[in-house]
DNA sequence: ATGGCAGAAGCATTCTGA
């Protein structure tokens, strides 16, 4: 079973890119980050003819998830638990669609696109550090479900120095902060395993390249998107990679696709749903 | 310290991203 993540930078800039990338690859699940695009004008039917099944939580112009699914989507979750029932949103508070969830063939898979945060001081910034810790709270009631879990996405941090190509330029900075690793560090807890990380220690491994400053030619990225797994999915895992060919598309995404390879010939999935739903509150 | 590049909104230019 692939699972895949990309953030796509606009799914309508990017759908001939993704389409054709679906039909090659064959994955199971895709997770899209930055669709910018409000649901209403979710290009869905594109999907649905390839044989995707699509769920979209989006807005106008900024943020937006999506999981593409071959099989179906079930108990989906749009948003933090209790997010999508609020009042309208006034323009102030510019309300941020970041998370969305679904059941795939017994598996919880978690789409997220954390707040990239501009700088330290920044008003910006602390809502960032404030949506990570309502993931810490997500997570750890997830956890306690005991669902085989795959939490992926653009986390927009680099949890290690060797994930950033000049540490030493960047460490402690927006991204690399102390403080961002350590609060993804909490909610990721021991309950979630870097699924690249299983297989490649080394530095020199990105998903990011800013279209700025010639930095893919240059190999100038970050490793900002994810996929972990829970304790029980561990076993399943058979590879990790980064598409960076992707990258060299014409009109590219600034990030890369990322996919995993679960197996299930051996160790077959056994969950019982305990009906506790905390989620739609 | 600032800008580089790209996308959306919407039609000139600003805002946002990372």
């Amino acid at each position: 079973m692939l699972i895949a993540s990309w953030n796509v930078n606009s799914i309508r800039s990017r759908l001939s890119q993704v389409i054709k990338w679906l039909e090659d690859e064959q994955p199971e699940v895709l997770c899209l980050q930055e669709t910018k695009v409000s649901d209403k004008d979710f290009p869905y039917k594109t999907f649905e003819n390839i044989g995707y099944d699509v769920k979209f939580y989006g807005q106008k112009s900024y943020n937006g998830v999506a999981i593409i699914s071959k099989d179906n989507i079930a108990d989906i979750r749009y948003g933090f638990p209790g997010e999508l029932n609020q009042l309208e949103i006034s323009e102030e508070l510019h309300f941020q669609k970041r998370i969305i969830s679904g059941l795939i063939n017994g598996i919880r898979i978690i789409n997220v696109y954390v707040p990239n945060g501009s700088s330290l001081n920044s008003e910006k910034f602390n809502y960032k550090v404030n949506w990570l810790a309502m993931l810490n709270e997500y997570l750890v009631k997830q956890s306690k479900r005991g669902e085989p879990t795959c939490l992926l996405g653009d986390f927009n941090i680099a949890l290690d120095d060797n994930d950033i190509y000049a540490p030493d330029k960047f460490t402690g900075s927006i991204m690399a902060s102390e403080i961002e690793r350590k609060m993804l560090r909490e909610a990721l807890g021991s309950r979630f395993k870097d699924s690249f990380r299983v297989f490649e220690k080394c530095s020199g491994h990105w998903s990011w390249w800013d279209y700025r400053n010639n930095s893919f030619e240059l190999n100038k990225g970050w490793r900002i998107d994810h996929i972990y797994l829970s304790n029980n999915l561990l076993s399943n895992l058979k590879s990790s990679v980064i598409e960076r060919s992707q990258r060299e598309n014409n009109q590219p995404s600034d990030h890369a696709p990322i996919m995993i390879n679960l197996d299930f010939q051996e160790n077959l999935i056994e969950f019982e749903d305990d009906d506790d739903d905390i989620f739609n509150l």
